[in-house]
DNA sequence: TGGGATATGTTATACTATAACTATCTCAAG
DNA sequence: CTTGAGATAGTTATAGTATAACATATCCCA
């Protein structure tokens, strides 16, 4: 598992196999991915940026959904809660799970530039915190890792 | 330099403290520690928690400067901009840093009980961060490493 | 088939943040 | 001195983000 977001890549099937993933995941939970539920994951998966509450009560209310804030807030709470969603803190947004299912810790990447958003594997990064923060009596439950920079194709575009 | 905010400490001694070296930084860059400046510090290092604009803003305002959200947010910002405070983005909240001066990466450990919030180094996380995210193309330039969860004293009080 | 739990929709409001303009202060060049 | 450019602080107004509280509809099973 990489951060593919940065690699060309056959996105169509990205979303395909996400919202299997979707499904399976809540099927086995017992919970139902409703109507505006999906329509939210297809929306954030349309590209591997971060989508703010707002756009995509936009879109969904451009769909036919409703058309006040908490109809999208509880749609992506929803998502997150079943890690089929993250929040980004520094961008007040949401971006789809790229690693859906598997559970995981994920640091984010956020091109400057491009504004794409990819999701990296942090479980090493999540050892070392958690084990230097105990040393100081602190037990680790949830942790945001978020860096802001460029991406390779960026850095590409700039020098050439 | 370890994470004074969750040991017993004094207090008194850790401002009079920041505020020396704050002084000392801005001096060396030819800035001005301006009064709002300096009180918004003050404010921020009444305790190792974090503060949002809006708080800081009630006591400027209570200590007879402006009124209007520009006042806070401009004096945080001079400050976070000068490694003097640092933004939660996790918590819409400033911190004062308790590291002033030192270039150093932080992460911050905030106590979901007692919101307590104290900045460990994360330089080592930093060079595994870095380099993980450099193997994906992607030049890392700032990170938000923020960690929820319960401090010691804390976790102490529940289990007692 | 009734009824509790879940989900969706609404109105209203709270909280966070910045743009744009005006007035004042600082300090060095003339 | 004094004057003018830049920095600082104040204002009004508005944009952007998020949630509380309540009404309505739907699901599912006892």
């Amino acid at each position: 598992m990489t951060a593919q977001a940065f690699e060309p890549h056959d996105h169509h099937h990205c979303i395909t196999d996400a919202m299997r993933h979707a499904e399976a995941v809540i099927d086995a939970r017992g919970l139902r991915l409703t109507p505006v539920r999906r329509r939210a994951l297809e929306i954030l998966l349309e590209r591997h940026g971060a989508m703010g509450a707002y756009e995509v009560l936009d879109r969904l209310a451009a769909d036919g959904f409703g058309h006040q804030p908490p109809v999208a807030y509880r749609a992506l709470e929803f998502l997150v809660e079943n890690g089929l969603a993250h929040r980004i803190q520094r961008l007040n947004a949401f971006t789809a799970c790229t690693h859906p299912g598997q559970a995981h810790h994920a640091a984010f990447l956020i091109c400057e530039d491009c504004k794409t958003v990819a999701e990296m594997p942090a479980d090493p990064l999540r050892q070392v915190l958690d084990a230097r923060a105990l040393a100081l009596g602190f037990r680790v439950e949830r942790v945001a890792i978020e860096a802001l920079g460029q991406c390779g194709a960026c850095r590409k575009a700039v020098s050439a």
